[in-house]
DNA sequence: CTGGGGAAGGGGCCC
DNA sequence: AGGGCCCCTTCCCCA
């Protein structure tokens, strides 16, 4: 059944994926999460998708359409701060750059050197920019810069999808699940970005509510939602008007309360 | 209109 | 590095 409800209403829908194209995205839920549903409504096992979810098929092109070949998982390093863009099939090789061998580029050399050169009429030490931190050659500034302080201070990886940028590949692969949805429901074919919200989706199909209120009766699916509910036991509600120092259960209460106008009147 | 419940999104942390 | 979990937040609906 239909629950329009539960469609996130964009309100910049061109930032937002194209559902349709998931398709070939789905994720093997584990049968026990099926148990308590009526047989006659579950997935028979082998109606289950025998395409497992993989991170890789982000990068795989299995999208339709085909996405551009010029924007790989790196391809967000910003070439105009200065940083060598990594080879678009060496993402697993990164590590290779704090090896031994050299860690820098032969054009991130020539780069360095002339800069050094320019640098090393201006001072005797090379500071860097972003921490202060001082060293005797420049290639010891460029090491700190690219083993720390460049790589914490700005965000490198850039999402294909969005605009978004992550400081760590990790990050930008769980924000990029957001836009594949790999893990499909095979109850309602309803689309999410990780297994365990598939699960808690789940969980409204077979009705199980593991977290229980201890002041009441209630029993909540969701974990957040319980924390939200025992608010309402409490005489201090945890957010509070800086106005009115009326306090309320939710931060979306309080938000409202603002927006009708209390903060105005004051 | 307000408060509360249900469902879900997403970043961060830990193992 | 990746998965699981935690936590916060948001959105929508309903009483």
């Amino acid at each position: 059944m239909p629950r329009s409800f539960l469609v996130k209403k964009h309100f910049n829908s061109a930032k937002k994926p194209n559902y349709g194209e998931l398709d070939n995205h789905t994720v093997i839920i584990s049968p026990f999460l099926y148990e308590r549903y009526p047989v006659s409504v579950l997935p028979q096992p082998e109606l289950y998708s025998s395409v497992a979810y993989s991170p890789i098929t982000v990068w795989t092109g299995l999208l339709h359409p085909p996405l551009p070949s010029d924007l790989s998982p790196l391809s967000g390093y910003p070439s105009s701060l200065g940083r060598v863009s990594p080879p678009p099939q060496s993402d697993t090789s990164s590590k290779d750059h704090s090896g031994s061998e050299s860690p820098i580029s032969d054009e991130e050399e020539r780069l360095q050197t002339k800069l050094s050169d320019s640098h090393a009429i201006e001072a005797e030490k090379f500071q860097c920019s972003l921490c202060s931190k001082t060293y005797s050659t420049f290639s010891g500034l460029a090491k700190h810069k690219q083993l720390h302080c460049d790589a914490q201070s700005r965000k490198s990886f850039s999402c294909k999808y969005c605009e978004k940028e992550y400081v760590s590949l990790g990050a930008l692969k769980m924000h990029i699940r957001t836009h594949t949805l790999p893990c499909v429901c095979k109850i309602c074919g309803k689309a999410f970005s990780r297994p365990w919200l598939l699960q808690g989706h789940i969980r409204t199909h077979t009705g199980e509510k593991p977290f229980s209120c201890p002041h009441c009766n209630r029993a909540f699916a969701d974990r957040s939602n319980l924390r939200a509910h025992l608010q309402t036991h409490s005489d201090v509600k945890k957010y509070q008007c800086k106005n009115c120092s009326k306090t309320f259960s939710r931060m979306s209460l309080l938000h409202k309360h603002e927006e009708s106008g209390c903060c105005v009147a004051h």
